[in-house]
DNA sequence: TAGGCCATCTGGTCCT
DNA sequence: AGGACCAGATGGCCTA
């Protein structure tokens, strides 16, 4: 069998394996192809050494693998199916030779190699060449995960007990700074004068396009959509639009950018971002082809949720309490909205449908306290304290616009 | 139990 | 020659 040697396996120098990897050195190779042509392995723990990683290695061997392994001592029958081992990449097109590349003054490849070397020194040679490669390819994907976790830790949010899959953290990482992106672009247009108030029409078709395919909604598609470039609203007189809402439709003017005394809303595709100077922000995701809500969003504690999550711990709202509790105990970003806000763009990119649930009840809203409705916009200020102060609530804008319930958001 | 996610091994390819 | 990168294969863990 097998030497038990470390060693023996390692005989070059201790650069084999590199020091930073966060493994021991480890062992598992492929010597032989079976009859099928499956690589085998075979795990040296048995053989009563420590080669074997021991952190995150999950990797297990079996007995019939072993058993495969040509005996010791047979190195044709070992070289042979060194030689046969399968590939499992297949073979690109080699590139046509460069005449005018100087020819290599020295033996090449396993011609080289091989030169003056016995079959038994040849296989150490490979094998330790194969540990060195596995080694370097684990500290690769190693980096790769660690750059991973810092995008995870730099997006809004990261729950202690939830972690992202690595294309949920791209997928959402690329939403993000895109609706980040968008926001700040509308907001230099307004501090630099470029947004004037005018009203422009929509082009409903690419709209309804781009939201229908499921893909990122791209800066270009925005501007198509939108023309967004110098079109746009300004500010409202008769605060209709101070509540912060999302729409996946423009405002009633037509406009998908909107400005109030509070901040600003914009509409992106799938996406509205909604820029609040006081009371935080919030993005608000649907599917272009219906519109669904968190579930949670409606349960009978709302008031008491938005309440708490917006205004700190203060239990009345006025004017006052608003502005003591606009400080650092605001949590903007808790577990219920990184779940909600992490929903609403992963349907809008898959484009899903939330199915509905017993806890949608729309007959329960329509003439509830928070209803949105015609008086409201006009200035019941009752009403409209209310609406400002659910700015991430939905429902109150449901019959206004007449379209099904609702939307996810989340605020930030 | 099937499927998703992940870590790891592996050989091929390209480049220095 | 050797390192980086890639993609296929494999098996473990977890969850619905």
């Amino acid at each position: 069998m097998f030497s038990t040697n470390f060693d023996d396996y390692c005989d070059f120098n201790d650069s084999i394996c590199s020091n930073d990897s966060g493994f021991e050195k480890s062992y598992t190779d492929s010597f032989a192809a079976s009859n099928n042509n499956t690589p085998i392995k075979f795990d040296t723990s048995d053989l009563g050494i420590s080669l074997t990683p021991t952190k995150d290695v999950r990797r297990k061997l079996f007995k019939e693998d072993i058993d495969n392994i040509p005996e010791h001592g047979d190195d044709k029958v070992f070289e042979s199916s060194i030689l046969a081992m399968n590939t499992s990449t297949p073979k690109k097109e080699k590139k046509p030779k460069d005449p005018n590349k100087p020819k290599k003054k020295y033996a090449s490849g396993k011609n080289r190699i091989s030169r003056c070397k016995s079959p038994s020194q040849l296989m150490k040679i490979q094998r330790n060449r194969r540990m060195k490669a596995n080694d370097r390819e684990r500290n690769r994907m190693h980096m790769l995960n660690e750059a991973l976790d810092r995008l995870r830790c730099v997006l809004p949010t990261f729950p202690e007990d939830t972690k992202l899959t690595k294309i949920e953290t791209l997928r959402f990482a690329h939403n993000y700074i895109f609706a980040l992106s968008q926001t700040l672009e509308s907001l230099d247009n307004i501090n630099s004068g470029q947004i004037q108030p005018q009203e422009y029409p929509i082009n409903n078709e690419k709209l309804q396009n781009c939201s229908l395919s499921g893909d990122k909604i791209a800066k270009d598609a925005f501007r198509e959509i939108f023309s967004i470039s110098n079109k746009t609203e300004g500010v409202l007189n008769d605060g209709t639009y101070r509540s912060f809402q999302g729409y996946s439709r423009p405002f009633a003017n037509g406009s998908n950018f909107m400005q109030t005394s509070e901040g600003v809303l914009i509409n992106v595709g799938n996406v509205t971002v909604s820029v609040n100077n006081k009371g935080g922000n919030c993005i608000t995701s649907t599917t272009g082809t219906g519109f669904f809500t968190h579930p949670s969003t409606f349960s009978e504690d709302l008031h008491q949720q938005n309440y708490y999550y917006q205004y700190s711990k203060s239990n009345t709202y006025n004017e006052n309490s608003y502005e003591e509790n606009n400080g650092a105990e605001r949590e903007y970003f808790n577990q219920k909205n990184y779940e909600i806000f992490k929903n609403a763009f992963d349907i809008a990119a898959n484009n899903k449908k939330l199915e509905k649930t017993e806890e949608y009840n729309y007959e329960r809203f329509n003439n509830s306290l928070y209803g949105y409705n015609e008086v409201n916009c006009n200035g019941n200020a009752n009403e409209y304290l209310h609406n400002n102060y659910y700015y991430n609530d939905q429902r109150c804008y449901r019959n206004f616009y007449n379209r099904a319930p609702n939307v996810v958001n989340a605020q930030i």
